[in-house]
DNA sequence: TAGAGTTGCTCC
DNA sequence: TTTCCGC
DNA sequence: GCGGAAAGAGCAACTCTA
């Protein structure tokens, strides 16, 4: 009998994962480790490596994390079944005391752990391991470390929604045991996801694969609502009901349930979302959708309403190998009145109109399908694009945060201000950290070193002169910021140097951006 | 018991 | 959620 | 084209503190 696995056994599988960019060379040092796993340790091992433990939510945060300082283990002896059981016990406290007890037994594990396998369990717990290796790695190597084909792994860990239970049956029975994964009503399956286009007539063509030239090809066309994606299994007279990370939420839907348990069907796996909608059917403010989204008791979310644009199974059979245009029949036929509004086009006009359409009703935009596609988990094929409007504001430059990891040494997150036009003072409206290349991550970090005057932590301040042009997916009302709005997804466009900081647009202009306030309906 | 602090989830 | 980057 | 990394805001639940 092999011995148990260390830890420090995939210390070293992510520290020559670390120590290299190429994929092969990722591929072949997860695949080394998951091929000398035995019985549980490959479930465990494989949920670790993609960041995600299996015990779920553990309790224990980046605060408790870096208080905890015990001195490291000499040699490694800790097992990752151990380390598993030590999670298991850490999600499970709970209660009063329960804070001070998982730090006292999170000290005593680290104290059984050297530097290195320390460093890694504290990574884990923070949820930030950073290795250069997530699940899309972790399936590769799963695939090589059982010789087993990396499409039949994709696919069983699509259907299946757990890359750990998926490795255990590529190692335990190969390829046929993969090929017998089906999806399976009451479990939830990886959801398509989609990418994102500029405008209408890229998104057709992208969605479908067309070249310019080539003769077009239909495309449904559908309202893209602002809520929480939902993916909702029926079989008889049992509902479930999945988030987009298929955490189980079936218990604060309730008014969703009694709804699909009234569908006229036996098996069902519906994919949608759910929306606050008012009375006259328009949509609510995303905040509120969200408020009651994330309440437990399902009280709030009772309010929720669900609108669906898919369905994988009904019925005894799946759907996912049928083409859109089959499933959107089939969905039509069980949930007419619950579907989400589109259209069924190639003509960039036709999807404008509806655009226009979903805008003036208050909706975020629309997704664009390609009309004949199958349902596929993850972004890959990108039959799937989306399109929503962007807007622009030119926003001064307060401070700017140090990076990490490979944004270590540059000034990277940027917090952004709007001109109050009465007091002649800055707003801070939000920070971001996207949109920025390697060059102009360069550039900034001098910049804003020239403008310092003054640090706080690990934020440089600056004189507020440096104008930058950011574009947003939108405004929200916000408690943080002082004046009570926060930009949605904010990115950099491309710094401004012909606009002065007396020219930056007003927190007036910011505020005017707030969705309308609609009664809570 | 109210408020502060922490965590983890939603937008991905 | 977005964008950039290396493979 | 893929997979990974950079890191934000809002909210509710839970635990701890004063």
């Amino acid at each position: 009998m092999p011995p148990d696995t260390l830890l420090a056994a995939v210390v070293a599988a992510t520290d020559e994962v670390v120590a290299t960019r190429a994929r092969s060379t990722k591929v072949a040092a997860l695949a080394g480790l998951l091929a000398q796993l035995v019985g549980d340790e490959l479930p465990v091992v494989v949920a670790m490596l993609t960041g995600t433990p299996r015990q779920g939510r553990i309790g224990i945060g980046w605060r408790t994390v870096a208080a905890v300082d015990v001195d490291p283990a000499d040699t490694p002896t800790l097992t990752v079944l151990e380390v598993d059981r030590a999670l298991d016990e850490l999600a499970g406290l709970r209660g009063a005391g329960s804070q001070k007890a998982r730090a006292d037994l999170l000290a005593s594990v680290l104290g059984r752990a050297t530097a290195t396998e320390q460093d890694l369990v504290r990574r884990l717990l923070v949820g930030e391991l950073r290795h250069g290796a997530l699940e899309g790695l972790v399936t590769d190597a799963t695939a090589k470390a059982f010789g087993v084909p990396l499409a039949a792994v994709r696919r069983a860990a699509m259907l299946a929604g757990d890359l750990p239970r998926v490795a255990v049956i590529a190692r335990d029975e190969g390829a046929s045991g993969l090929a017998a994964v089906g999806l399976t009503l009451l479990r939830p399956v990886k959801p398509m996801l989609a990418q994102t286009a500029a405008d209408v007539t890229e998104a057709l063509a992208l969605a479908t694969g067309v070249k310019p030239g080539d003769q077009p090809r239909p495309a449904s066309v559908e309202w893209k609502l602002d809520g929480a994606r939902i993916q909702v299994h029926r079989s008889g007279d049992q509902v479930r009901i999945y988030t987009r990370n298929l955490n189980d939420v079936t218990d604060r839907l309730p008014g969703i349930v009694e709804l699909v348990a009234s569908l006229p069907a036996t098996a069902l796996v519906l994919d949608g979302e759910a929306v606050g909608v008012d009375e006259d059917e328009l949509p609510r403010v995303f905040q509120d959708t969200m408020r009651a989204f994330g309440q437990q008791d399902g009280v709030a979310g009772a309010g929720l309403q669900s609108r669906f644009f898919d369905l994988l199974h009904l019925d005894g059979d799946d759907l996912i190998d049928e083409p859109l245009t089959e499933r959107l029949a089939a969905l039509e036929r069980v949930a007419g009145p619950w579907r989400i509004r589109g259209v069924i086009t190639s003509d960039p006009a036709e999807a404008q109109a509806l655009l226009d359409e979903a805008l003036a009703t208050g909706h975020e935009g629309v997704m664009v399908k390609d009309a004949a596609s199958t349902y596929e988990a993850s972004r890959r094929g990108g039959a799937w694009r989306k399109v929503k409007p962007v807007h622009t504001l030119d926003l001064v430059v307060l401070g700017v945060e140090w990076g990490s990891g490979r944004r270590r040494g540059w000034l990277s997150n940027i917090h952004l201000g709007a001109r109050d036009p009465g007091t002649g003072e800055l707003v801070m409206v939000g920070k971001t950290f996207k949109g920025m290349t390697d060059e102009l991550l360069a550039w900034q970090t001098q910049r804003f070193l020239e403008l310092e005057t003054g640090r706080d932590g690990g934020v440089v301040w600056a004189r507020p002169e440096q104008v930058v042009e950011i574009a947003l997916d939108g405004v929200q009302a916000s408690t943080r910021y002082p004046g009570g709005v926060a930009l949605r997804f904010a990115r950099v466009r491309r710094y401004r140097d012909d606009k002065s900081a007396a020219e930056a647009d007003t927190i007036d202009t910011v505020r005017a951006m707030l969705p309308a306030a609609r009664p809570a309906g």
